[in-house]
DNA sequence: AAATTACAGACTCACTTTATCTATAATAGA
DNA sequence: TCTATTATAGATAAAGTGAGTCTGTAATTT
């Protein structure tokens, strides 16, 4: 059991995009170039992120992303339920079971501790990581 | 990202082994039979439980596995790593970071706390779910 | 109208999961 | 020691998932 490699591209282009003054927006160009990343790969995954309602993209001449809550609002939960989806960890098969089956009980409350930790964490705790980033990007702008 | 099938199939293996009389051993016929399973398939799962040194095994005419520990100290986590592995849930790629990544750092605690309920959680305190599957088997003896 | 930007779909490649089948090794009891 | 019984290892295969590319399309601003 694995996060997808794509989970963790969200995670770090919401920690840029969190970190931008508030209305600016980010281009998927720049995103892509400083994770390194195929532009139209990145944009599945932002995509993603889009159709969650976490974020927000326009499109044209000076068109990019921004975020659509405040900042503070952002959750580490957020970003991973929008990209692995939000079906339990865990499913007993045992066709009778299904519900009262004991072990999916527990394996559900270690699941919403996980998912407990993960809503409290936000995004912006950590905002000041990526101000480098985006003073670079600044200096050199398009 | 989902528990594999197999994790499924191990726990509520270790639940019927767990459940069992001290010292009496289960057979893979019967294991098998029970959540409708073929025996090879279900022979590579337990063997890794073996390997991991949950259970043991005993070939020959009245062979079968038993557990190796106490039944108290056999926690969901420890059928689950032999199963799943002791991988950690989230690596983050970028290169240089590695360690120094903010984001992993959070992941890392989320899992550890998922980790330790897992941990505390025993599966004798489900033993008696067992029972009926148990009887049965006494009832119509090999 | 044109340049810029995001979006969608089809496709590929590799790896993992979930098995199945066959053959082999080890043990207990006659 | 022979034999039945039981677990194990290996090869194989089908299906699914993850990760990523390429090409083309839609929408917006200037």
């Amino acid at each position: 059991m694995k996060y997808s490699q794509a989970t963790n591209y969200a995670l770090h282009t919401m920690l840029h995009i969190v970190s931008l003054p508030s209305g600016t927006t980010l281009g998927l160009q720049q995103l892509a170039e400083i994770q390194a990343l195929s532009p139209t790969y990145l944009s599945k995954i932002l995509t993603k992120l889009v159709k969650a309602g976490l974020i927000e993209s326009t499109p044209g001449v000076h068109g990019g992303y921004k975020l659509v809550k405040p900042k503070e609002e952002v959750s580490f939960l957020d970003v991973i339920q929008a990209i692995e989806g939000t079906a339990s960890l865990f499913h007993c098969g045992a066709g009778l079971q299904h519900d009262s089956c004991v072990i999916q009980h527990v394996m559900k409350d270690a699941e919403a501790r996980l998912e407990s930790y993960l809503q409290e964490r936000k995004l912006v705790e950590f905002a000041h990581q990526s101000e480098d980033w985006l003073k670079r990007l600044e200096q050199q702008p398009v």
